[in-house]
DNA sequence: TCCAGCTAAATTGTTGACAATCTGCAATCT
DNA sequence: AGATTGCAGATTGTCAACAATTTAGCTGGA
């Protein structure tokens, strides 16, 4: 409850901020969210106006206005009269999503190499470290998102707003992958490697080299993920 | 009207196809962004719900809709109790936003290079034709149009879905820039020069030169762009 | 058994109404 | 005069109701 504490004078952190800034749809839309990254609604799934509605006691326009948010965004399929589905992403759209991610990833290792500073450079070494805690598959649940947490963070030090909106706006779509080994056990210890060579290029302070690096590790990634097993639609045993 | 002609076998291109796939949100969403780009709406401009509804013959919810799909496009702000606006974009988010647009340019370059066809050169070479009979100051309203159709085609022949839809959604943002003298006068040949060269290094099928000269280009827009009044918020006499 | 057609329930599309908030202006006070 | 308060109009936020469409189940017949 700490961050509704009245009687501050920033009323970006106060309870009255947060009402005038705040809309329902934004809280449903950011809910919505939630459940598709975490899994609780999987690719492909239907989701009902009513349910949502029901679940967080709001009307059905703020529901209706965040699925338009969500399609915009690419998350969501709208087909009209027949209800609002979770997007899939075959393995043909995930090749072109991991060759934009590349070229994302290659621009913000060229931006950032120059600009890094040594608290940066620290604060990747340290990620990199925790990572390499974690690589037994039983602490894979922990490891997934801070692997994630490193490259935005990453993205995030090259300083360029844009860029990072629009990286995260990838990232978010290609959760909906129907196999993402990158996120399962196999070649986690390659992938770990590759990290220290992005923070080692970046410490180097070399644009083309932090490029490469960053490129080279989400081809890596591709490849790894057109390794897996082509076909499971669902979480295979 | 040709596009609703009835008795066609093809429901996606009858008008009960047309009814049974379009939305009034989507109609709302289009125009609203037609005004947008064509300048009828000027940035930093308060839409109101009920001018559009009314306007279009359609209640507030679709208009609500289409709003909450247009922030998320990026080219309107909600300000909760407030109003929509359309967007403004100062000189530090134009820069990011060329820095973006030349990383994507140049990875459509690199994609397309090595598998452009003859017939994409030739109309690549027509296109370019076009814009030089266009360089004069009175025909300015012709070529703008142009050299974004052209630019758009070369993306489009990367044939890369999710670079496409990033590019035209950065492009559509773009058009809210303050200062955009890529659109004014000065500089043409120069930007022809530029079109001839991307399209030499496209033919000669050379991935690095083709992301070479796409990238230089955008970056040259971007100097031109700088290099142009800094302060004229309305349209200067 | 299988399929066509029908009915009822569920779901979505759209609109209108009411409540809450903001804006602009006039009246009032210091 | 300048600032503040209060009020009416306009605008937005949210919800509930109605219409249209789809979906599912059922019945009847070949």
């Amino acid at each position: 409850m700490t961050e509704f504490r009245s009687g501050s004078s920033d009323p970006s952190q106060s309870a009255i901020g947060f009402l005038r800034s705040t809309s329902l749809t934004s809280l449903v839309q950011e809910e919505i969210l939630r459940m598709i990254l975490s899994g609780e609604l999987d690719a492909g799934a239907q989701v009902k106006e009513f349910a949502i509605a029901d679940r967080l006691g709001v009307g059905r326009s703020s529901v209706r206005e965040a699925f338009r948010a969500l399609e915009e965004a690419g998350l969501v399929r709208l087909e009209k009269n027949r209800g609002v589905f979770v997007r899939q992403i075959g393995d043909d759209e995930a090749e072109e999503m991991y060759s934009v991610r590349a070229g994302l990833d290659e621009l913000a290792g060229r931006l950032l190499a120059p600009r890094i500073t040594q608290a940066e450079i620290d604060e990747l070494r340290r990620m990199v470290e925790e990572l390499e805690g974690c690589l037994a598959p039983e602490s894979f649940a922990i490891y997934f998102p801070l692997n994630l947490r490193f490259h935005d963070r990453i993205v995030e030090m090259a300083g360029n707003r844009k860029l990072l909106a629009m990286y995260r706006r990838l990232i978010n779509e290609m959760h909906l992958l129907r196999r993402r080994s990158l996120l399962r056990g196999g070649g986690l210890l390659v992938s770990n490697d590759e990290h220290r060579a992005i923070v080692a290029a970046l410490a180097s302070r070399d644009a083309d080299a932090a490029a490469t690096a960053m490129r080279d590790h989400v081809r890596a990634g591709r490849d790894r993920m057109l390794a897996s097993n082509p076909a499971s639609p669902r979480s295979a045993a």
